[in-house]
RNA sequence: GCCCGGAUGGCGAAAUUGGUAGACGCAAGAGACUUAAAAUCUCUCGGAGGUAACUCCGUGCCGGUUCAAGUCCGGCUCCGGGCACCA
């Protein structure tokens, strides 16, 4: 064997070994407990990051280890090839989306390749494939039937100068990325899918998976349950013309006797009637037109508001109150008008100090006094004052006794609310799946018929700037005879909503679904990262119950068991351009001097040996040229080295810090065991493992094997903490390299020990592994080898040890015989000298014992 | 602004159910081997004091619960993710 550990050579043999036998090849069998295991897909960006790596090593970690215990395993692996990257691309550099994303796919698959994943390929497949997204629009009609989708107007960023809709994304400071001109909102038809239709039971089925708590907290509040009132106020105008009575939604209605003034969004067909006599107010609609439609945007902008002259009548009072126009009240949200109590709601109390609008307090503070609400709101629940019939009622009977009040006016009723608006899906772009959808001369609206779908989108175009080509391309729009096809291209979030069931058997071309959905479905672990927490999640969710509500799949959820990675960062260092702008460099570009501590102390460029500024530690990306390239880091230390790394350097939901040195630690550890191995062959051949003979050293460095079998099986298994797994691992190879019994009782020992740390470490650094254990003298290949087995009665000790505290302060560590009971550990502690001193003098006031942990004596005096 | 997280040595981290803070690794320092370097191996490595035994301090900040708090509770600070057209 070689002496030298050498990745290049055994990676491309594993991988050809693994190639030549189909190894990943996933074949559904009823009898064999199946896994699933899948990585959100890669947008084909160019090359693959280190983002990337890090997912679909976790993937491919599990995928591994649920295979070596007998799962019939399923990875697959495909393209989210949707998107505006390509039609940025295709700005640029006058290549078609179409070939640049190919292109992409192509590059990035050899590099996922060369990391050895063990990947079903056979079911790849790229969302930009018509034979993809046909089956997207023909579900899409099947919606149509059933009344789950609908037109109406919404609201867009629009570039008044390049004429197109921007994502949000595309607005920076409230301006256009490309024209820098100030971007106005503006209302067109788009089309929705009803997710609001399925808000409970997306909340309810939050219940049955195996998520992590804090992203089912966030989708629980994205989904926004609420249980309120809704109430009309009638509306008095300025010059007496009729208006329609004004809806509101609140939580709170045992407040309503607080309230001072109402407030309606800027695009409030009160607000349009009032503006159309009082220019001054039409300006004011006008300017809140302006600026982006994000909600970060709106929830942090100056909250502004004109009175309309008209006047809203209590509910319940009958009391007059004003009605303002406000951009803080949003036209998508609820009824697009609000309520406000300055005294108890935060955001009325700034507004109403502002405009200098009477508060009136109408919840007691916890003394039963009127709230101190001359610095800012109360908003507790309390017992009602200056409230008439409802003074003394806690929050939830003044809510019943006036929501029911309001209900005998006839003037509102207790309703149940959601923040979760419903999914608009209309896109004006041309890098998507089009809407198969056609207009008739009449003003017919109708989905397009089996016969006419799919509808291919054509590779042939011009991009530019200026919106969808799909709209100057009459070849594909006009449809003769006065009709024309929808121009919108779906949101790329729907492709990303159901490829996870189309893995499952994506060679049928007759149909969306098979039963073989049914065999694989529900995923058993999904790995992404945790920024698609709500989005990209809900959307799944919501995609999988339509799909189970057209009887094309029987599971409830998609992912029982979720895993989000965090982000890979690293240090960022730039210099100041003339301009004042920033001058990003790369890591590799840069030597960083540290202090003798190892503290980093400066920066140069090694090109020009010039001093760089330190950036900080950020998210890998493009902007800040801080990305480290996986496909350098292969080509220096190969995939194995990565992969060990990336696993070792932290759990993964944390973010991970790029270290070169701490890839140079991985590949020392690999280069380690290889050589342990290749001593331990040369050292002579093992005897049998006859445990009844084996010496103390010996039996501990066998308890050592399989304790670290035990936390290395619940690390990856159910923890997947892999960090921890690895570390325990090298506690073991450390513990071989300290034991230098060449018996052959004693080789048979470590024999057992680095067969586990190579069967321990097959699903991380496969390649080698494989390797290894052929030159351990396996004729069975390690990809079929069975994850090692804890033997319980290895793992037996004779004595503990065990810490003695005096109030809580360490004193004493004791060694104590396995079997000693709480009085003989208590004595063995109070006879410590160490402890004895620091009883001295005091009295023993209580004596805690924690078999196998601690004793801890409390004194006093 | 709203929702959700995070903070532990020089650095990445560990401590799984409230029970020994810093496993494992990186960096650094000292030594061995070597003509030399690399590689490898051995030792030291939170701070302060002490010849030593050992003692005190220490998990972002302030307070609380407990025999015992990195872990639980209340209040902050800073950093990150998401906010519906980035994927």
């Amino acid at each position: 064997m070689d002496a030298q550990y050498s990745p290049r050579e055994i990676e491309r043999d594993a991988q050809q070994y693994w190639d030549k036998h189909q190894c990943f090849k996933a074949v559904e069998d009823a009898n064999r407990e199946k896994f699933y295991c899948l990585s959100m897909f890669p947008y084909p960006s160019g090359k693959l990051h280190m983002g990337h790596v890090r997912n679909y090593t976790i993937g491919d970690v599990v995928s591994r280890f649920q295979r070596m215990k007998g799962k019939n395993v399923m990875q697959p692996m495909g393209w989210d090839a949707f998107g505006m990257p390509a039609e940025n691309a295709a700005i640029q550099n006058q290549v078609p989306p179409a070939k640049w994303t190919y292109q992409n796919i192509d590059y990035m698959r050899n590099q996922l390749k060369a990391l050895g994943f063990a990947y079903d390929w056979s079911r790849e497949f790229a969302t930009c494939d018509t034979s993809y997204y046909r089956w997207e629009q023909w579900f899409f009609t099947k919606l149509v039937e059933k009344g789950l989708v609908y037109k109406k107007m919404s609201t867009v960023n629009w570039d008044p100068v390049d004429q197109t809709v921007l994502a949000n994304e595309q607005v920076i400071d409230g301006c256009g990325w490309r024209s820098g001109a100030p971007v106005e909102r503006k209302e067109i038809p788009l089309w929705f899918l009803k997710i609001t239709d399925y808000a409970d039971e997306l909340l309810a089925d939050l219940e049955n998976v195996e998520w992590p708590e804090q992203v089912k907290t966030m989708q629980r509040n994205w989904i926004g349950k609420s249980r309120g009132v809704e109430m009309t106020f009638e509306i008095q105008a300025e010059d007496g013309s009729h208006c329609e009575p004004l809806a509101v939604y609140t939580t709170r209605p045992d407040t309503l006797l607080g309230v001072t003034y109402v407030a309606v969004a800027a695009g409030h067909s009160l607000a349009k009637q009032a503006a159309a006599q009082n220019s001054e107010l039409a300006a004011f609609c006008d300017e809140c037109a302006k600026g982006g439609t994000s909600e970060a945007e709106m929830a942090t902008k100056e909250k502004l508001g004109m009175l309309t002259g008209h006047k809203a009548i209590h509910p319940i009072t009958g009391d007059e109150v004003p009605v303002f126009v406000a951009n803080f009240v949003l036209m998508e949200f609820g009824t697009g008008a609000v309520m406000a109590v300055p005294a108890h709601d935060q955001r009325d109390w700034e507004f109403a100090t502002k405009y200098g609008i009477e508060l009136k307090p109408v919840v007691a503070d916890e003394r039963g006094n009127t709230p101190d609400i001359s610095e800012g709101a109360f908003v507790e629940h309390g017992t009602l004052i200056n409230s008439g019939e409802f003074d003394g009622l806690e929050f939830q009977a003044a809510f019943d006794a006036i929501a029911a009040k309001l209900a005998e006016l006839g003037r509102g009723e207790v309703k149940t609310n959601y923040r979760l608006r419903d999914w608009g899906i209309a896109r004006q772009r041309y890098w998507g799946a089009p809407i198969p959808v056609k207009y008739g001369p009449e003003g017919q609206t109708v989905p397009l018929s089996d016969e006419e779908l799919p509808v291919a989108l054509p590779m042939e175009v011009t991009v530019d700037a200026s919106g969808s080509p799909l709209k100057r391309m009459p070849e594909f729009s006009e449809l003769g005879d006065g009709w024309e096809r929808e121009t919108d291209t779906f949101d790329t979030f729907m492709e990303s909503s159901w490829y996870f069931a189309r893995f499952c058997c994506a060679d049928n071309h007759e149909a969306m679904l098979d039963e073989r959905a049914n065999y694989w479905l529900p995923v058993d672990l999904y790995i992404g990262g945790i920024e698609h927490a709500i989005l990209h999640l809900l959307y799944a969710r919501f995609f999988h119950k339509l799909l189970r509500d057209f009887g094309m799949l029987d599971s409830d959820e998609p992912f029982q068991q979720l895993l989000t990675q965090g982000m890979v960062i690293a240090e960022t260092f730039y210099r100041f351009k003339d301009n004042g702008g920033k001058e990003w460099f790369n890591p590799a570009d840069v030597e960083v001097k540290r202090d003798e501590k190892g503290r980093p102390l400066s920066a140069v460029l090694i090109s020009d040996g010039q001093p760089v500024e330190m950036g900080g530690i950020e998210k890998m990306s493009k902007s800040k040229n801080n990305g480290v390239d996986p496909q350098s880091m292969i080509d220096r230390f190969g995939a194995d080295t990565v992969r060990l790394f990336m696993m070792f350097a932290a759990p993964p939901e944390q973010s991970l810090e790029w270290s070169d040195s701490g890839v140079e630690g991985a590949h020392r550890f690999l280069k380690r065991i290889w050589r342990q191995v290749t001593e331990h062959l040369a050292a002579g051949t093992p005897g049998e493992l006859t445990i009844e003979a084996l010496n103390d050293e010996q039996k501990a460095l066998r308890r050592k094997t399989h304790e670290t079998i035990k936390k290395a099986s619940d690390d990856i298994g159910r923890r997947t903490t892999f960090n921890t797994a690895i570390a325990a691992v090298m506690e073991l190879s450390n513990a071989v390299a300290k034991f230098d019994d060449t018996s052959e009782l004693g080789l048979a020992v470590s024999r057992e020990a680095l067969e586990a740390c190579v069967l321990l470490l097959a699903p991380i650094t496969p390649h080698l592994c494989h390797s290894l254990w052929q030159q351990l003298g396996y004729e069975q290949p390690a990809i079929e080898a069975q994850w090692p087995k804890v033997d319980e009665a290895a793992l037996i000790r004779d004595s503990i040890e065990l810490v003695v505290q005096v109030n809580g302060k360490l004193r004493a560590r004791l060694e104590a015989p396995a079997s000693a009971d709480k009085a003989a550990i208590e004595t063995l502690a109070m006879e410590n000298e160490n402890v004895q001193r620091h009883l001295e003098g005091k009295t023993v006031r209580k004596v805690i014992v924690v078999p196998g942990k601690l004793v801890n004596i409390v004194v006093s005096g």
